[in-house]
DNA sequence: CTAGATCCTCACGTCAACGTGAGGATCAAG
DNA sequence: CTTGATCCTCACGTTGACGTGAGGATCTAG
C-alpha cells in the first residue's frame, strides 16, 4: 500500500507518516522508484501511534514502547516506560477531571445568573476555588 | 506582594507571571520604582490559570473565561467558551482513558511474559488492538 | 553604606509534531 | 503519449508557554 492510502485509512496526513518514519516509528519498504510501500498492518500501527500521541507521549517514548508490539518481548526499560507513561496519564486524567469539575461549577453559576441576575451576588465566593473558608 | 513571593506560593516561575501579565491574565500594580505589586488574591488566580493551562486551554481561551471570576457576569461568548472547553476536556479525558487502558493491557502482557516466556506466544494478537478477529 | 538578593526590560532560544511550498520524478487512466 | 494525481526530497515556517542570558536598577539586612 502506498503512503496516501495509509494516511487516509489511518486518519493522518502524509507528512505525518514521513515524520513517523524519520522518528523510526514506522518502517516502510521502497519500490524500485523510491515510493514507500506499507503492509496492511501499518494502518493499525499508525492508529496506535496516534493513540499514544493523543495521550501526550513523545516520539521517543513511543519508540521505546513500539518494539513490544512486534516482538512481545518486554525489556525492563520497556516495562518501566509502560508503567511510567501509565502513571503520567493517570495524573493527567486527574488534572483534567479537576478542571472539568471546575468549569462545570462556573457554568452552573453562569446559568444561575442568567435566570436571576439580582439574587445571586451573595454566592460570589463560590467561584473563588477550593481555599478554606475566610475569617 | 512582590513577584517572587507570588511565584513561590503559586508554584510557577517568575517568568511565567510576567508572561501571564503580557497576555492580560494577571494585572499587577507597580511600585514607584516599577516593581510589580500583587494582591493576595493573585495567588489563587494564578493557581486557577495553571489549572486551565494543565487542561490544555490556551491563553486566549483563559482570557475569555477569567473576567467571569471578577464580575460573575457571563456574556454569551463566555458561556460558550466555558461549555466548549468543558466538551474539549471531556473528549481529551476519553482519549486518555483509552490510552491508559491500552497501556494497562500491554503491561499485563509483559507481566505474563515475565512469568512464563514460553507459553504465551499464542496470545500474541491480543496486543494488536481492537480490530475484528482475523480469518 | 555596601553587598547579595531580587527586581526590571528587551529579545533571542527551545521543543515537538507536524504544515507548507519548491522543484522535480513517477504512476495510472484514457 | 499525455495529463492529472500521487509521490519524492530538501528545508524553512508555525505555535505556545515559557527558558535563558544581557545589562542594569532597586531593595534589604547587617
Amino acid at each position: 500500500m502506498r503512503i496516501g492510502k495509509v494516511a487516509e485509512r489511518a486518519g493522518v496526513s502524509v507528512r505525518a507518516l514521513r515524520y513517523y518514519e524519520e522518528q523510526g516509528l514506522v518502517i516502510a519498504d521502497r519500490s524500485p522508484s523510491g515510493h514507500r510501500q506499507y503492509p496492511e498492518s501499518a494502518v493499525e500501527r499508525v492508529k496506535f501511534i496516534q493513540l499514544l500521541y493523543a495521550a501526550g507521549l513523545t516520539s521517543k517514548a513511543i519508540l521505546q514502547i513500539l518494539p513490544f508490539l512486534d516482538t512481545l518481548v518486554a525489556t525492563s526499560q520497556m516495562t518501566r516506560r509502560l508503567t511510567d507513561e501509565r502513571a503520567r496519564i493517570r495524573v493527567k486524567i486527574d488534572a483534567l477531571t479537576r478542571a472539568h469539575d471546575r468549569l462545570e461549577e462556573l457554568i452552573r453559576l453562569a446559568a444561575e445568573y442568567e435566570n436571576s441576575p439580582a439574587t445571586c451576588s451573595a454566592s460570589a465566593d463560590v467561584a473563588a476555588s477550593h481555599s478554606p473558608p475566610r475569617h
